[in-house]
DNA sequence: ATTTTACTGATACTGATTCTCAATAAGGTT
DNA sequence: AACCTTATTGAGAATCAGTATCAGTAAAAT
């Protein structure tokens, strides 16, 4: 594995996130790096096999995150924003199962608190 | 809304799934009846949008399923076979939030229990 | 400085899904 | 039963994420 000015570029951009992100944006953001598209996807992939972030799916996009804390990604429907929600005890689920679990994903989908009360706002 | 033999046929065919499917695949099950893949995928959006199937996406594909009970997906990360898992209690999640919770999915990815023997067997 | 070969970027490709649009057919009307 | 309106259809184009290819570049070992 030889480290790279790319790498290093790749590296530092994906430390100063702390929430989302997926590839077609990172590569929109470092343009002015010109660093191709397929660097990019290829150094993703390699950050996740080694352990040092995780993706999901959604809607059809491999989504990534730095955060790897047992936690739910909670996107609300309305204005589309995604956060990280930590749930308590979530390794009752692997206990409860006769598989063997090596990773999951808990996706919520609905309305945002902030969106909820822009609701009453605006309908009563 | 018309009632067409296309929809018919459509009706008819994902009654008959008891696990999961997506549209390419009953596209290539139906190819004999040439039923466009547009109007697969209008129909089984339609069927989504009233409620009587459900989506979650794995590995970048829209996967439909006609169970609609609260429920985990649990896919083989060796063979690749996904299936149901029923979970007691999942609603303990939308209790423990703020956000109102429309739909949730939990996707658990590991080694099923068959391949677990397998390994066994193989390996010591 | 030289050499080896991992890494890169451009681009072609794949595969899922959506869009477009002219042709078709459901189903109400006469 | 023939007719009309318009929702629905299928073929193919368009889009978009992600992967594969490959010749050129540049780490880093010698």
């Amino acid at each position: 594995m030889r480290m790279t000015n790319q790498k290093k570029i790749l590296n530092d951009e994906v430390k100063r996130f702390n929430s989302f992100f997926d590839a077609p944006t990172l590569h929109k953001k470092l343009r002015s790096k010109n660093i191709g598209l397929a660097t990019i996807y290829r150094f993703l992939n390699a950050l996740e096999q080694e352990g040092s972030i995780h993706s999901f799916t959604c809607e059809n996009r491999k989504i990534y995150s730095t955060d790897k804390t047992s936690h739910a990604h909670f996107r609300c429907e309305r204005c589309g924003k995604s956060k990280h929600i930590r749930i308590k005890n979530i390794d009752f689920i692997k206990e409860s199962l006769t598989e063997e679990i090596c990773h999951f994903q808990i996706e919520l989908m609905g309305i945002c608190a902030e969106c909820k009360k822009l609701n009453v706002i605006l309908f009563g």
